[in-house]
DNA sequence: GCCGTAGTACGATGAGCGTCGTACCAAATC
DNA sequence: GATTTGGTACGACGCTCATCGTACTACGGC
């Protein structure tokens, strides 16, 4: 029973707070995972960035931005589109974004 | 021996990482002390910010901002004098520590 | 219906972190 | 020299986190 996948759990825009922000931003991989996001700019199948981490970690990874608010997480069929939450965040913390993504690693 | 109290390391600006600097940043506490530093806007006695912490949690805190790069600590007597890096951050991260100082908290 | 694909859930593990108390140190003042 | 003051060093404790493997679920195609 029950058509389709659930519907994962996001901070409103109101609710997003810049300390679970930057600890999300704080972490290699994640940071990695939000600069390819930026990249595509798209939604994108979470499992198409290649990292060198097993199917867990990475989900686990995906939960800490989806709660953090930095990235929005769609059922699609089998998949999962993610995308960065970049007008959300740009409203909240113009600039933010620009600077993580521009900044030398 | 040993006239003075010691240099205390810190990296050179282009030492600095972006990981490190956000994860420094991802702390209440931390953050706390950074907009205190940045209001103030001048060296002051570490102690001076009063903190619902302990002495030894404050000097923890202390080094992960300095090893990270986000406040400079230079011995002045019996006290030490801690400041932010602005200079080096803004030419780093132009526009990363002016967004987290204006966010909500 | 059956299998493959994409992802989550759960439990475990090892490392790191935030916190503290106590002991210690250096400088200033008495 | 003794005391006070501002801060560090060290060890401990509990919690969180990054990581993994395995088991499981949901959807799509055969």
């Amino acid at each position: 029973m029950s058509g389709m996948a659930e519907e994962l759990p996001h901070p409103d825009r109101e609710d997003i707070r810049l300390v679970p922000v930057l600890h999300a931003l704080a972490d290699p991989m994640r940071l990695h995972m939000v600069r390819e996001l930026a990249r595509i700019d798209d939604e994108v199948a979470c499992g198409s960035i290649d990292l060198p981490i097993s199917k867990s970690t990475r989900t686990h990874h995906l939960r800490t931005l989806r709660e953090a608010g930095v990235v929005r997480i769609r059922p699609s069929g089998t998949a999962r589109l993610t995308s960065l939450r970049r007008a959300d965040l740009d409203a909240l913390y113009p600039g933010l974004l620009d600077v993580v993504l521009r900044a030398p690693h």
